[in-house]
This record gives structure tokens, sequence and C-alpha cells, in this order.
DNA sequence: GCCACTATTGCATGTAGTCGCAATAGATCC
DNA sequence: GGATCTATTGCGACTACATGCAATAGTGGC
């Protein structure tokens, strides 16, 4: 998928925020990557490229971005990766605490979940990127 | 629940760690704490008590202890807390985003999920202290 | 009780990410 | 196109936590 498809800029402007070259950068970079790319990776290139930006401007955009959905966050061993969000499909993950697989499952795994809690509790969940840990076909065959 | 009527030195002996005054200590100021304690808070005193330890033995520590299950780990924006872990039931929590309320609910909310995963992917999930986010009652009823 | 073996500690340093504040620059209105 | 309003940037300092390495000290065997 390509940002150039999907107008987020006008939908920053309608709820009152900028765009601005530096957020325009790093969507431009997460987008042509094609795959996550880590934090870090975001901030050396960001560094260097038009426009030179700060490292701390690249990581309040990047909490930016992802809270307005437009990036999405991946926790990677302690360091955070992203890839581009907006009308992406949601799902979970679910990642092999020995091989470190990771599995991606439709987001409506857990909606009979989220249904019966909300009846129970009256809360309404909306977790629709949810990472559960335990242990894959293959290692639970071998141990 | 106390840590003296549970014993986590024989259970760290048998795996091949050591009982160390640190780690003794570490585990006396959550228990007698009686609630979440920050690594700070666990710093702070342990800095000064004795034996007086380095912050990174503190931090050292508490990830250990985590991982062997004696204590447990809950963030809490972006600091992360500790409790007693060990022998305790384990619990999921529902989160709201916006009056940031903490419901906990049973472990075996979850295990219909989980059941349906391992028939499905062959994956057991074995997260037992979940943290799903969303809105309360009284928050989607009032706007 | 003493020894040897190695898990653990302390210290210094490194890393990911955050924050306060003054300066800059998008967006809107005219 | 210019004025204005305020969201955003850059900078430097700061926080939470991790790590490499030499020194220390639990533990099990005798």
């Amino acid at each position: 998928m390509s940002h150039d498809t999907w107008n987020y800029q006008d939908a920053l402007r309608r709820d009152g925020y900028r765009v601005t070259p530096q957020r325009e950068r790093i969507m431009d970079l997460v987008c042509q990557a094609g795959m996550r790319l880590s934090a870090q990776q975001i901030c050396e290139a960001a560094r260097s490229g038009p426009p030179a930006m700060n490292d701390a401007t690249v990581y309040r955009n990047l909490r930016f971005l992802t809270e307005r959905k437009l990036l999405r966050a991946i926790e990677q061993d302690g360091r955070t990766c992203y890839v581009l969000g907006g009308p992406a499909a949601s799902h979970h993950h679910l990642i092999c605490r020995r091989c470190g697989d990771e599995i991606e499952i439709p987001d409506d795994a857990t909606s009979e979940l989220y249904a019966r809690l909300e009846r129970r509790y009256g809360f309404r969940v909306d977790d629709d990127h949810l990472v559960l840990h335990g242990h894959c076909r293959a290692c639970l065959a071998t141990p």
C-alpha cells in the first residue's frame, strides 16, 4: 500500500494539525522502505535528508503519527519499529517465545472475547493489534 | 500474601541461581510495601538500605525476578511497577483509556480464545496477565 | 570449615525516548 | 499577498533502563 493513494494530509488538517515537511518525510521513509523501520533507522535517515531534522522531532512525530493511526508501532525486543497504518486491516500477532516466529491472525479472532467482556463488565475493548506470546506448533513439538 | 510463607529461595537455588542479600532485600521491599512499587521507589530505598546497592543491580534483579515470576511487572504510563508474583492467581486487566480505571478479570476469561488459537494455529498462548484497553461502562455512557 | 567454580555485583558508560522553552513556520482570514 | 494565531521545531538537558568488565561472594563438594 502507498500513502499517496491515501490522503492523510487532509485528515490531519481537518483535525487542526499541520502538515509539515518533517511529517511528510517520515511518512515517505516508512512507505518507501516497504518494511518495518526502527525509530533509529528513521532518525538516521531523517538527520541528513531534507529537511534535516532533530531526533526529538522524529520521536515526537512517530508518536504523533502512531496516535493518529497513520503509522503503526511494533515492539521488537525493546526497540520500536514502524509500518504504515491507515486503512490497513487490523490484526493481531502470535509471537513464539522460543523461535521468535510471528504469526498474524485476523482481528476478528478476538471479537467473541471482546463481546463477552462487554456483556459481562460493560467494558468495550478497542485494542486492534494485540500481541500474544506463547509457543508455536514447531517448538511445542521439539522440546 | 507474604513471601515468607512461600519459599522462593529454594526455588531459585534449585534452578542454579543464587540467593543474594540484594535479591532478598528487593523481595522484602515489594512485600512490605503492600502495594505496587515503581522501579525508582525501589532503587531509592535500596540505595541506602543494607545492603547499599547500585541502581543497575536493582534493575537487573527486577528483570530477573520478574522473568522467574517471583515478581510481576505492571506498566504504568511509561514506568514499570512491581508487585509480588509467585503463586498468586493470574488474571487480566481492562484499562479505560479515558478515566484510567482498571478492572481485574479472571484469567479464564481468555481460555476459550486461547483454546481456539491452539486448535486453529497450533499456537499455545501463555500470557497470563493480558492488559486490554478500551472504555469502561461509565465512560461509554457519558460522551 | 575450606576451596573452587561461576553467578552476581558495582561502576562507568551507553541507548531509547521524553520534555521545557524560545524560535520558526503552516493555516486561516482578510 | 500580508497579518495573525498557535502548532511545531530545534536544542539541550534529562529519565528509565541496559550493558561490558573486573572484582566479589554464594554454593556445593570435600
